[in-house]
DNA sequence: AGTAGCACTCTCGAATTGAGAGTGCTAATT
DNA sequence: AATTAGCACTCTCAATTCGAGAGTGCTACT
């Protein structure tokens, strides 16, 4: 895969860093006067034209300047990937803001949402973090009137989840704290797998609300579940490259149809270590609607407690220089805040 | 103000029907053709003219067809607004969504709002049932780790709120129940202003609490409070009027600012009563991103008690004969459900 | 190996043009 | 008095043409 010489790697380089901030193809002579190199514009040419044999460049018509291929940027992304780093004074700005902001999980993942998109002027998508084998630490029960009863429940890292249940018939609001203090102490700790397996309550009750406890940690546990935050939706329609909407409209609608990301978002990044990034480019053939369009994608949190997924989508030109650090960065954060919710426990 | 002879009224709606379907501009022949109308186009340039000189219609170029102008939509939305009714298929089709889902309000709401995306083809928008004077139900205190503190405060009608709390220093499980449940039986039912002019409670722990849930109650029963929900952001993209991205974008950022969208909401519905909606047309001189657009509003919920606002924006040229009768359908489907979980309290 | 020069290709924007649609006005008609 | 036919005029829009500019590949020279 290397053949690449020294000089071709610089030229490729500057070709595709030229092409993020213009937008436009680039040719041999305004290379050189633009760089100031020490070769002719001649000899640039000859080496484009190998870059251009070798899959890394193209040309939109027979006679324009240069645009990266798929496979340029992904050599581009695989030379910046490791040294990058987010300048000291943005990490401060914002560090600072999450240590700002209120202790809340909602209020985190606004946060983290809106950083990125402001900082990388792309879309960003977070998931809040998720209990990859959830464990059950608290139910509570609450009468709202007759036969509805608000159940929250909690799970083991802070996951909480609320629904109105509707009994058979009206219950005191004594009761249904007996059968939430009964239920509490059956359960405790205990992994979601092992909840069902267990030796049934006497109680009726304590029987209904068990298999309702059941299917709601179920739902919760599903990778359906948790909610999406995205940010900077509009960032992307002001790009160039989705000047004739109809491209803009289908690479917005995947962020729409929350089931699709949330499947992209699995899908890639199964595989990702926590503080590893993926670099999606072109949608990998796999997203025919990111044809034009990257993400850079990450994981965060406690590894086999709970963990999300945070990203920015761009157009394939995003200034990847900028979003890596930046994705890095609050992925980072993110993890901190979710190991010291999670940790002791 | 009603100086319309019948005549002109009826061609005046036939203007705006086509217009809204075809988008271009209209003149007086293929008026006459497309309709089959018994007089000849000299006739109908003359109402049209005159029409123009009303201020119900506007020629983009010297010479070139009509267009309606905001009047001239605030004419036909008035005719519109009374009788019009959703198709009987339509309201089953829609009340079955509705009985089918899960009885969750955040269901119900992500529910509504891609239903009234979806009929209107425009972007919807919809709070989530907001109490009027939130009166205190319940707490619960569930230690997490150390000093923190998972805070689970339910008010009367519903409303849950979440959060964590970082104590002092490491408290028992126990002894937050206990507080819990003084607190419970102190404040129960308690409107939100009375709960600050109470006695204080003796225990310190107590004390702390109390004052960490005051500042909770207050944020949530701010206007600043409850999620937002939103479906077919894209839809708005593929009309013609938004071709050239700019305007499209800054009408999207609305949707994106939540506050700016909140203030929309809230100032324009302050004096509607449930039932009624309020057609907003051209962004009525207030609103500049809004120009080119139109938005559907209809409050919901039981007055004095919980209300939500709901509605669609679109370009102004959005086919209000469907959009009005959904918004209105939904918004009473919405109210029921409210009604429902708040009767009775 | 690197460079200069050259003929060639292709795009893009500006300028031109003609068809089509619509208008307002006036004079004739009902 | 209301309606209509006719006409001259205006303006947009799409198609066409055209030349400048940028870029290329190739060949011959250093």
């Amino acid at each position: 895969m290397n053949e690449l010489t020294e000089r071709q790697k610089k030229l490729l380089l500057l070709i595709i860093r030229d092409h993020i901030e213009s937008a436009e193809p680039i040719g041999s002579k305004r290379l050189v006067e633009h760089y100031h190199l020490d070769y002719s514009p001649a000899t640039i040419r000859n080496e484009m034209s190998a870059l251009t044999e070798m899959g890394y460049l193209r040309q939109p018509h027979t006679s324009a300047g240069r645009v990266p291929t798929e496979e340029g940027y992904r050599y581009f992304v695989s030379q910046m990937m490791p040294n990058a780093e987010l300048p000291e004074a943005v990490q401060h700005t914002i560090s600072h803001q999450f240590h700002q902001s209120r202790a809340d999980m909602d209020q985190w993942m606004t946060l983290a949402a809106s950083i990125l998109a402001h900082q990388s002027q792309g879309v960003s998508v977070i998931t809040a973090p998720h209990a990859d084998q959830s464990r059950f630490k608290h139910v509570e029960l609450i009468s709202t009137q007759g036969r509805q009863v608000l159940m929250v429940l909690v799970l083991v890292g802070g996951e909480v989840s609320q629904q109105i249940l509707t009994l058979a018939e009206p219950v005191t609001q004594e009761r249904l704290s007996q059968t939430a203090t009964r239920l509490n102490a059956l359960l405790a700790g205990l992994a979601v797998d092992n909840i069902s397996s267990l030796a049934t309550p006497t109680d009726p009750l304590d029987q209904d609300i068990l298999t309702l406890i059941l299917q709601d940690v179920r739902r919760t546990s599903e990778s359906s579940s948790g909610e999406i935050y995205t940010d900077g939706l509009t960032n992307v329609l002001s790009e160039p490259e989705f000047a004739e909407s109809d491209e803009a409209r289908r690479a917005l609608k995947i962020f729409e149809e929350r089931s699709t990301l949330r499947d992209l978002l699995a899908r890639t990044t199964t595989n990702t270590n926590i503080g590893g990034l993926q670099v999606l480019i072109g949608g990998e053939g796999e997203w025919e609607e990111l044809r034009q369009c990257s993400m850079v994608i990450a994981r965060y949190g406690v590894p086999g407690m709970a963990t999300g997924t945070l990203g920015v989508l761009g157009p394939m030109r995003m200034s990847y220089t900028k979003t890596i650090p930046t994705v890095r960065y609050v992925a980072g954060i993110l993890s901190d805040l979710v190991n010291d919710r999670v940790a002791g426990e």
